[in-house]
Formats: structure tokens, sequence, C-alpha cells
DNA sequence: GATGAATGAGTTTTCATTCAT
DNA sequence: GATGAATGAAAACTCATTCAT
């Protein structure tokens, strides 16, 4: 028990010490050595809880859209009126680059992994599914959205928020994902009207 | 000449294998070695014509970016009337991941560089501004949009597509990006009558 | 008492337990963890009770000469005459890759050891000298042995169960150490007659 | 054929410094760094022409091993009497301890690994055959080997090599091998005349 | 006595970069 | 201009050993 706690913290120890130095430095110039002191700790203690680098950097991954989707569904899920869930999901997931800068560098930093690495794609993809399917059950409680428009709803949402999170978090000046949603909020209701 | 010719010739077969690189094993786990061999050249003529591999990335998405624009201008650009160019541009756009997969690749693995290394934030962010302004003078050449959308149409096209190109390029199967990109049309469509 | 008990018994979990992972991993592939985790104990264990790695090592080996020895003694020393005596010690040494594969294996791994390790050396010079002391008792037993050859049997006898062995160890399917052990008996019988 | 020389060069240069180092330090207590610096080359160099420190070791006992057999043939073989050919390889191996001390100590430190490595079982097995062989072809020579004890000579023959090294290596002044090489000439000569 | 988390020096291996030819 | 051998610093990873609990 007081072993299982110890793996607990540590664990999250290194996990968030790597997703500091990606933001930080990158995923391409990330060293062990740099997690070992970020996090603290010996070098020694990352191998006692990882595999190896790629079993951190995976972890990473898995925590950082659990959390993302966690802290999404805490503000969302509570509310009932559809349409209004909608809009609210919409501002939520735009408003990530603000609200959560590092993740949006973190899932960045991923992205490019992703065509290499089928352990990395499938988190990615899963994360994202699950998304669309959540925004899914929110348009067809909407009732009768327009057809053809109606269904690529979902995969739009969340294609835009990932777009705009881009976008504004490579030149927040110029993109104001705010300003963005706000519009793409007003085309979602066109269409669902 | 015959000089800047050779240099020209070297400076091309390095990109291009450093592309062919990148799409392979990934921006994170790339040796000069590797692009040296996949050029077919030895690592000395590497380091002749490129100050250090860091050079070496920025030509390849300085090159890669503006190859794209071209693609797109190419296609985009003869079309006269305004609202068809808009449709069109969106369709050109939502085709990258099956028209140019490399580039979308190429692009997905220089976006977790971004955070940490502003000579390639400045490329990508003069990319999509140059995109963006592109979209915005065909969209004024419409008449009268909706005004508050209207003025968020461009950096909604451009986030569009980089949303569906990454969620397509994840998983073809889940996400057709022609269909996300169809359904887009119409919401702009409606947006814009 | 009991502790020295418990001393014992931890000891010999650790020698065997020490003995399987060189037989199955060999000797410069042998980590402390690796023996604890045979052993199905801590490593803080292992260092109660051994001063260190070398310390193991060199238990191990005594260990295995010690029983190799008295196994070898249980056999052939209730046997009277020291014609069929000889030949019996022949018969038990050829066949120790056999009945004794492990001993086998460890004492091969432990034979590179011997050049740049004095205490190793010294356990394995005084188990040969033994063995080859108590097979010139044998043979002095015999009687009158042919002078020249007489004095050189018992290094003879030693020298050829040791290279039987190991290649017998090599490869069993072209080395039939049981077959080289009758040609050998005969030899001596030859010899000594 | 400036380049392949060089190559051989520095091969050559890293498997003598490997078996120097093996002879001084052991098998099992030997690092790529320790080979590095007796070659008198940078550790780079190694990973330049070796593909990882095992490939070393295992060119290590194939030289070693394909020297040795040159050795022996290139003394034996020129002589053209079958029993004194016999003799004389008898000799040329039981002196292997004394004329070639490095390769005994090198042979020793492989036994170990053979059990858990196949590709050294193979270069061993491979060795010690073609010997057996050698022998084989001797004895065959030699018109008619009393029957039972004539199969099993050559791999008595080599048995015999192999344990009397071993011995002599522990502890030369107990065990002298020239002494114990002669008696087994004379055992020998009883079975086949 | 027992545990196993922690250490950090040491190991193997990689790789950007240089430079003699 | 071109080569690729060479370097050595730095990376990933291991492991004997210690020590607080």
């Amino acid at each position: 028990m007081a072993n299982s706690l110890i793996k607990e913290i540590r664990t999250k120890q290194v996990v968030d010490a790597t997703k500091r130095c990606i933001v930080e430095k990158g995923f391409a110039n990330l060293s062990v050595k740099d997690i070992a002191r970020e996090a603290g700790v010996s070098t020694g203690v990352i191998y006692h809880y990882f595999k190896n680098k790629e079993d951190i950097l995976l972890q990473v991954i898995v925590d950082a859209f659990r959390k993302s989707y966690e802290q999404v569904m805490d503000e969302v899920d509570p509310i009932e009126d559809p349409g209004r869930k909608l809009m609210s999901y919409i501002e939520k997931a735009q408003a990530v680059p603000q609200d959560n800068p590092d993740f949006q560098i973190v899932m960045m930093n991923y992205l490019g992994q992703a065509n290499s690495n089928p352990e990395i794609t499938n988190v990615m993809v899963r994360f994202f599914n699950n998304l669309t399917s959540y925004v899914s059950n929110i348009v067809k409680g909407q009732g009768k959205p327009n057809c053809r428009i109606g269904q690529a709803i979902p995969a739009m949402v969340i294609a835009m928020s990932i777009g705009t999170g881009i976008l504004s978090s490579l030149s927040s000046e110029q993109y104001d994902s705010q300003q963005i949603g706000e519009a793409f909020k007003q085309l979602i209701r066109l269409a669902i009207k």
C-alpha cells in the first residue's frame, strides 16, 4: 500500500516533469537526464518505474489526453439543454490554448510522432473518437439536424477546435481562438436551427 | 554558374531526402547520416551546403510550405468566379492529406517544434498568414458577407483545413476529409449567401 | 542458533539461485537483482548474508566443487577392488555432463575467471588436486603401473574428464562422453595391465 | 581499396585489443571503453566497424580459433609419415598453453558463454570438429587401428588437449602439459601398434 | 532480519560535426 | 567539390550497493 503510493507519486512526478520538459524544449530535444533533473529524482528512479524513455512518453500522452477529456467533461457535461451544451462544448474546446497551453503544446509535439508510432496514434485516435462521439450524442439530442451537414457536425467541431488551437498557439496575436469560436458557433447555429 | 547549379542540385537532394526521412522515421529520430544515405551523398557534402542540421530542417519546412502554397495557387487562382473560387480553395485544402500526404506529415512533425523554435514558428505563421490573406481576398470579392461571421471566415477555413488534415491523417478510415469538406462548404454557403 | 539456521537457509537459497542464473544467462550477464528474484528474496537480504557480488560468486564455485567431489566419493569410494575402482571413477567423471549438467556449465563459466581472479583459481586448483590425489592413490593401490605412464595417469584421467565434459557439453550429439570414456578405459587398461 | 585496407587495419586493431583485454581482465569485466583505450582509438571508431560489443566478441573468437587452427596446420600438416604426424599433432596441441597462452585464456573465457550464446557455441563446435576430422584423417592413414578404440581416438586426442590445456593453465607448476602429453602419446602408441 | 526504493557512477551506444585525403 | 574515417560529448540505460523504514 505504501509501495503503490510511492509508485503513484513517482510516476506522477516523472510524467509531470516530462510534460514541462516537452513544453520547454520540445519532444525532439528531450533527454532522460533532463526529465530526472526536472522531476528532482535520479535517473535510476526513472528506470525503476518506467521501462524506457518511450514508455514515459506514452504515459505522458495518455495522461495529458485523459486529463483534458476530464476537464471538458467537468464543465460541459452538467449542462442539460442540448443547444447550450453544444455551444458550451465549442467554447470550451476553443479555450484550450488559453486554459491549458501546456496540453496544447504537448499535443502538438505528439502529432509528429503519430505517423511513425502506432501506439501514440492509437492514443490520439481514441481521444478524438471519444470527443467526436460525445459531440455526436449532443447533436442527436438536438432533434432534427439538417441531414447532410448534421452527420458531419461532430467531426467539424473537433477539427475546428484542433485547427484553431494550432493557429492560436502559433500566433495568439493574429489568431484569436475566442473570436473564431464565436463565429463557428454562429455557423453551427445556422446549420442546426 | 556551374557551381551554383551543383549547389542547387545538392540542396534539393538533401532537402528531399530529409523530407522522406521525416515521413519515415519522424522528426525526433532523424540523423544526419540517415539523410546522407537517403540522399545518396556523403555527410561531408551535407556540411558543405548546409550550416548544420538545424539549417537543413529549416530549409525543409520553408521548401515544403512554399511548394504547398504554389500547388494551391496553381489550381485555385485561375478560377475567376469568387464563389466557386472559395469552394475550390476549401476542396483543395481538404484534399492535402490525400494529394500530398508527405507534406501533411512533415507539417505535423514541425508543429511540435514551433513552441521552442522561433524560426520555425515564423515560417509556419507566414505560411498560414499567406493562406488567410488569400482566402480573405476571395471572400472580399464575394460582396456582402454576413458581417460578424464574414471577418472570421478566412481563419475558420484555414483552421478547418488544418484540423481536418490532422484527423484524416491520424485515421483516414474514421475521418473522411472530403466528406467533412463538403459539409463545411455548405456551412460557408449558408453564411455567405 | 535460530539465527544461524536462517543464515544457512538464506545462504543456500542465494547460492542455488546464483547457479541457476549462471546456467541460464551466463557468468557475464548476471545481476544481483536477477539472483534476488530467482532466490525469492530482496536484494537487501543478499547483502545481509554476503559481503558483495564477488563473495557470492566465490561461494558458488566452492559449493559446486564440494558437492561434485562428494558425489564422486559417494559412488566411487565404497568400491574396494582398485582396478574396478579406477574404471568406476572414469565412468563417473565422464558422466558428469549428463548426471550434473548444471555443474558442468557452472565450471565452464568459472574457467574464464581463473586467469584474472586468484581466489577462483585457488578453488579450482584445489578441486582438481584433490581429484588427482584421489586417482593417484587408486593407481598406487594397483601395484606395478608401467613406470613412465603410470605417474601421469592421474593427471590424464582428470584432463580427459575435463576435456570430454567440455566437448559433450558443447555438442552432445557429436561428442558422446560415454563412448569416449569407454575407449579411454581400454587405453588405461592397456597401460596398467 | 584504401578504404578496405583501413577497415582491415582497424578491425584487427580492435580484435587484438579485445583479446588483450580479455586476457588481462576477463570476459566478464570488459568494457568497450577499455577496448578503445587498448586499441588506441575512440569508441566511435569501434562502432564504425562493429555492430556492437557482441559483434566484437564474436569476431574475437572466430579470429582466435582460425589462427590457432592455422598454427597447428602450419607445423603439423607438412609431416608425411602418419605415425609421426599424429604424435606431432598431440605435441603441438599440448604445447598451446605455453606457445600461445593468450589463445588458451581467450578460449577458456568463451567456454562459459557457449551455453547461453548459440553463435559462440557454433564457432567452438566447428573448430573442434575441424580438429577432430583432421586427427581422424591422420588416424585413418595409419592403417589398422584397434577397432573399438580407433574410432574414439580423434575425440580422445582433442579432449585430452583441452583438458591438459586447462589444467596447466590453472597451475603450470602442478600440471606439466608436456609430461602429460608424452604419456598420452605412449598410450596412443599402445593402442595403435 | 527483511524490504525495495534510491543512488549515481559506469556501461553501451549514438550522432553532429570536422578534416585529411 | 566530395569522401567517409574519426572524434568525443552526450544519450539511453544498467547495476552494485546502501539505507530508511
